[in-house]
DNA sequence: ATCAAAATCACCCGAAAGTATGAAGGAAAA
DNA sequence: TTTTCCTTCATACTTTCGGGTGATTTTGAT
């Protein structure tokens, strides 16, 4: 197949070949501006087989292809990386919005911040931080990443 | 650097068309051959340039880069799940007390239950936490116990 | 359509946390 | 022996947090 087709496309460098000789051959019997003009002529046939030889680099040649092989290194994890564990989750009936502010804590941001982030009032967030204490059973911020930590809830 | 590179290529290849122009010249001007066997000619000023448009073609024709990616599995031995950086803890300047109250803030401790636990007044937990803070360059205990995780200080 | 849970927000007040500054004793390093 | 750092503590002040209570609006399920 791949031979077949290179055959092909030399026949058909061939053809054009003979036509372009052809093509000399009449221009050279029909116009005598061609002895006057020689290198102009020159010029033509030269620039017309500089591009049939690119056509035919282009053609005939396989594509050169520069293979760069990259060795990306990817670290794998061999510990389960404790996946959420969203039973849990609704054991202690912590709701979405809950869940979200309760990331943000553990993230570090203040209920200002997480007000802002989330496009709330602030009293909003102090709602929710309050009933995840709640359900949380903890008195403090820190105590409700540490057992949410533990318990899988968040990260 | 590559248009740099581009432009020898053009370059190169005017001088080259150049070169062969004044050989033209010179052919012409010295063999009266040239009248006789103008066909002849002709056909060498083809072949000639076809010549060049292949080397041109294989020569400005910017090589196809297949970029193959290797991934290379490394498995990381969490046998021993993340040991405290010490390095780290010394680069921070961090002092053994000042750990001490880290990780009971990290425990979720308030800073009266470490005052109480360490045996010192709460405003001396209060001047170690606020160096803490300073330290590891946070605002919240909050943050200082995401920051101090991530950078393997305490569990 | 109705009912319950979820999400939103407000106000007040006290508690906890954090800032700033200063200071004193002790241990280790220069 | 100084000097530096650690540890300790204090006072005063500001900011943030958390509790309590109540209310409205959405949303989802029956």
């Amino acid at each position: 197949m791949q031979l077949n087709e290179k055959y092909k496309e030399v026949l058909l460098y061939g053809i054009s070949m003979a036509m372009l000789v052809l093509l000399l051959k009449w221009l050279e019997a029909h116009f005598i501006i061609l002895n006057y003009r020689l290198d102009l002529f020159i010029g033509v046939i030269a620039i017309l087989f500089m591009v049939l030889g690119i056509w035919l680099a282009f053609k005939l040649v396989k594509p050169k292809v520069e293979t760069r092989i990259i060795e990306k290194e990817i670290y794998i994890d061999n510990t389960v990386p404790k996946e959420i564990d969203t039973n849990e989750i609704k054991k202690l009936g912590i709701s979405k919005r809950e869940l979200e502010v309760l990331d943000l804590i553990a993230a570090g941001l203040s209920n200002d911040e997480i007000a802002k982030k989330l496009f709330v009032s602030l009293n909003t967030v102090k709602t929710h931080s309050s009933s995840i204490f709640l359900k949380l059973d903890v008195k403090r911020r820190t105590q409700a990443i540490e057992k949410a930590k533990r318990l899988n809830i968040i990260h």
